[in-house]
DNA sequence: CCGATTTGGGAAAGTGCTTTCCAAGATTAG
DNA sequence: CTAATCTTGGAAAGCACTTTCCCAAATCGG
């Protein structure tokens, strides 16, 4: 009893501090600190024992907050993400999130699938927070008052001595990883030409999003390389997703029955720009009775892994997702960043599969 | 020239303190600091004007750590997930995040996919950083060890005045999301029996991994009580993914193909613990030149959605997983931590597909 | 064996913020 | 018209650390 209340009191409540091991210890706080933050300062062996018991006792953990204060330096990396339920983003982020891990430091997500604005907010918010880093995964838009927000943003933290990288469009005038939307979705235009197809359709996703425009208009170029057209009533606009696949199939079917000739104008070929629209294309012309790639053939973009295994095996064009999000956060780990923005180009894989193989021609 | 030197220097590296703004304003810092951190203190309007006006030419924004320690509470949620890649995780942790990023928060998440002491680490690391809450996903393995030491992790984080919840196992005797795995396990295997399914095959997943075993119990608790027996010869166990899925399936082929009659033995209906798995299965059945359900109904565990359009559609069980992150975040979020832990049951929803559907008897 | 250098502990000054406490001035009440 | 209360600004004391600076003791070279 007296002995306990002479001691001094031990913080119950959980929180031991610095002072407390120093205390415990019997030595200056300069000596906990010195040797609980392994800095260059040696420490004579005896105090290194007794510190560190002291601590354990306490059961002590530093804290990163306040070091980080005194140090001026944090160990938080934000990553801003669309929607981390969708497996194009969760893959990147994962790659991401590994190698921010390994290197002891903190990966702290944004859901921006809410607010639009949210990006800036967060970019803002990580700012405050005195992150070393802030990646940016996803399409941007075309929306310029947006863009120049973010920008903007982006300027101040990086201004303010943070570390910026984006993975997908080169518009924020920072590190980038950059897959070749257009450049693979022109390749495979090509090789679902050589293939057979001719009449092809596009879901071609968001108007006024980036990374979808960029593939559409790859397409298109690698129809045009052999002379193919691409009738523009079947470029079907909608939402990234599944059910925007599913609607924008909708409407190539619609567009085809519609047309005289009974359907005999519809397309043998449908590219969607990305395999989660696929998917959702592929109900819907199964909703149709038809089947891929019998009457219909089908494309994808992404390669995403949970998808690999569908039927009919879904042609699209493979991104290394997870190579990528390791890419961005090797980018922005690196000792000191570039005198100008580096952009790293990422090929694409054509894959085909199936879904657009053609079919035998009927006797 | 003069002016700006005498004026004081503006710090030009960007990070302008609370100090400068008060300079520039020509207040206090305590002034400034009220403006600024809408405490319940008054500041008069034209001081009020002129700080905010100083802080928007300075580009002024607290220093977030700084205020957590000078508040001693901070605003970030650590979450911890096995694989934010895999669809079940990512679909939790999206519907978490939205809560948390709704109340001004910070997640952060782990991915423990490398080192399976993991989860421990991070729970000391969200301490040291006096993060609010801790949030762990996913299932818990049964090696008691590693249990111990992370419910001991736990218990510090706690101690010491953080909230943590858990989605899955309630092993950690804090308050729990909890999918009723067995439950609905067994309304699975009753709905098959109904369907006609007599001879089943489980694919179980990790042995030491509870959620992969609660579902394989359940499963077999639903088929006693049909008085259906399940062969224990085709319990495989194997890992939670894909891949796993596809080596389980190739031993139940391979001991169908061994047995005496030459594989009328096989069973008539495959069930595999998660959609995942489900999916390598079905690979593997097709690569035996197999089709589903025509030779062999398959089922799954978890109705991830990205896989809501594979053919054939698969019979599962409906997890509400981003519902379940939002439950646990608002669990953590509550005002106080409840006297005892709170276990949310949350049941499944059996959805029967094509993919075991009883083929016709043949002519 | 003595001056020069190293070693290692501690006091104190940051780090960027909040918050308590104090003291003037402005209101209000009686 | 004075005493009692609000207001509201600022000095200073935290918060939990790191780091610089100082100084005593120990080691070392010649």
């Amino acid at each position: 009893m007296a002995l306990t209340a002479s001691e001094g009191r031990e913080p119950s409540n959980g929180r031991a501090t610095l002072q407390d091991v120093a205390d415990r210890a019997g030595v200056s706080l300069t000596t906990a600190s010195r040797v609980l933050s392994d800095g260059p300062r040696r420490v004579g062996t005896q105090f290194v024992t007794r510190v560190n018991q002291a601590a354990a006792e306490l059961g002590y953990t530093a804290n990163l907050q306040a070091r980080a204060v005194a140090t001026g330096q944090s160990n938080m990396v934000g990553v801003v993400v669309h929607d981390i339920a969708d497996p194009y983003f969760s893959s990147i982020a994962a790659g991401l999130i590994d190698v921010v891990y390994a290197r002891q430091l903190l990966a702290c997500l944004s859901s921006t699938s809410a607010g639009e604005a949210g990006e800036r907010e967060y970019v803002a918010l990580m700012r405050a927070q005195r992150a070393r880093a802030v990646i940016i995964i996803g399409s941007r838009s075309t929306d310029a008052a947006m863009l120049a927000g973010l920008r903007e943003e982006i300027a101040a933290f990086t201004g303010s001595g943070g570390r910026a990288a984006c993975v997908g469009q080169d518009l924020l005038g920072i590190d980038t990883i950059l897959p070749e939307n257009a450049a693979s979705a022109q390749a495979l235009a090509s090789a679902l030409v050589v293939q057979g197809h001719r009449r092809f359709a596009v879901l071609a996703g968001p108007r006024d999003l980036l990374t979808a425009q960029d593939r559409v208009v790859g397409f298109t170029a690698g129809l045009a390389a052999w002379s193919v057209d691409l009738d523009p009533r079947y470029v079907i606009h909608g939402a990234f997703t599944r059910d925007g696949g599913y609607e924008a199939m909708s409407s190539v079917l619609a567009i085809a029955a519609g047309a005289q000739g009974g359907g005999a104008d519809r397309p043998d070929c449908v590219f969607a720009v990305n395999d989660v629209m696929a998917m959702g294309a592929l109900a819907r012309v199964r909703a149709a009775g038809l089947a891929v790639p019998a009457d219909i053939a089908l494309a994808g973009f992404d390669d995403i892994s949970t998808l690999r295994d569908v039927y009919p095996p879904l042609t699209t064009v493979r991104l290394p997702l997870a190579r990528m999000g390791e890419m961005a956060a090797s980018l922005i780990l690196t000792d000191s960043p570039a005198a100008s923005p580096r952009v790293v180009p990422v090929p694409g894989e054509v894959i085909l599969r199936e879904s657009t193989l053609r079919p035998p021609p009927r006797r």
